[in-house]
DNA sequence: TCCGTTTGTAAGTGTGTACTCACATACATA
DNA sequence: TATGTATGTGAGTACACACTTACAAACGGA
């Protein structure tokens, strides 16, 4: 049996490696979802995190594990997010589920990262590690709308194809501004019906 | 005036700058589909091609324009797909010309080379040049489609989202597979309806 | 046949970056 | 306080790659 000391009001230098672990996890999920894989160093997500990069190699291993790892946090949070939108619906009618989970989807947009680095991903998919990483984040996310919407295949499928019309527009940058407006007609096409929160 | 003599029979040893272009971007398409704008280098590209690296910078200038007239063709003979394809339709009716289209695109994805290429651009898109062609071919293809078609806005919307979808199952693998069978749950919700060619 | 132009290459150069390692200091426990 | 462990850094290494340049050979018109 070991006793832990809470280091009371402790002036603590340092942080835990768990703690240090979580700020570079949200540092690379945002630099990795700007400049993407190949094309982000390790060396900018240290800095991003405020530690060295010797550190961020002692904490992830590789740049591989580090992005995998930052890619399946960025599918915890989709997950999360949709979970708590379903469980926000007026109704359990597969319609209102569907809804609910696609506006909770739709919030993301305004933090570009979650849909960017899933783009970013989606490219880098031929290396072996982040390929399954992806197969298991799609797979969560699919078996929790079809479960929680009880909605006809059919249906799932198309919510899905609107998510990636999402990712679509705002990789391009058609829906950061204004919402409708003076925006030339294809790109009504496109982004018609996709809402957009600041 | 200037006459042009043709080298008729001519034992000629090199290629015209032109010709060269052509083999290069041929072989920029396959290359950057598959690994991507910033993991590709430009000698895998020269060696894909049989030249020279410092030709293809000779004939390019750098790597992004490299990049970008690549994209430039990839768009070309996806907008020549879908126009054949709606000449080919049974009827002039927006079902129709819109299934014709799509199962033109579809059979693109034999030519995985195609849709991947869109993939990497997307996540290339932060640079300016690469989304700008981005842009340019999107807006082609949205306007042909809806044009061809004379669809309802809302279809035509819905035509890129599944376009979209075709990008997500091709660049997993969801699709490479036999059509269906014993594919898990998940995937077949996501590639069901969704022709492949061999 | 001469000569300017086009086609083509091989061997650089400089920079960025993935990853390592020696070393130092903070921390917790006995 | 002593000591082992966890936290953290900075300098260094090796290599890949974007791009340049000097040079050579083929072409084609006069």
């Amino acid at each position: 049996m070991v006793e832990y000391t809470m280091p009371t009001t402790s002036a603590r230098i340092r942080s835990t490696a768990g703690e240090r672990r979580e700020v570079v996890l949200t540092a690379a999920v945002r630099v990795f979802s700007q400049s993407g894989y190949h094309a982000t160093s390790v060396g900018s997500v240290a800095t991003a995190a405020g530690i060295s990069e010797g550190y961020v190699f002692r904490l992830f291993g590789d740049k591989q594990k580090l992005f995998v790892a930052a890619l399946a946090r960025c599918f915890e949070r989709i997950h999360e997010a949709l979970s708590a939108g379903a469980d926000a619906a007026p109704s359990r009618r597969s319609g209102a589920v569907l809804d609910a989970m696609a506006l909770a989807y739709a919030k993301l947009i305004a933090e570009r990262e979650l849909l960017m680095l899933q783009v970013q991903a989606l490219a880098a998919a031929d290396d072996p590690a982040v390929r399954a990483e992806m197969l298991r984040g799609q797979q969560r996310l699919v078996e929790l709308v079809r479960d929680r919407s009880r909605a006809a295949d059919a249906t799932v499928q198309k919510f899905f194809a609107q998510g990636q019309l999402c990712h679509l527009v705002t990789a391009l940058g058609l829906v950061t501004a204004a919402p409708d407006e003076k925006a030339e007609s294809w790109v009504r096409i496109l982004t018609d019906g996709i809402r957009h929160f600041e």
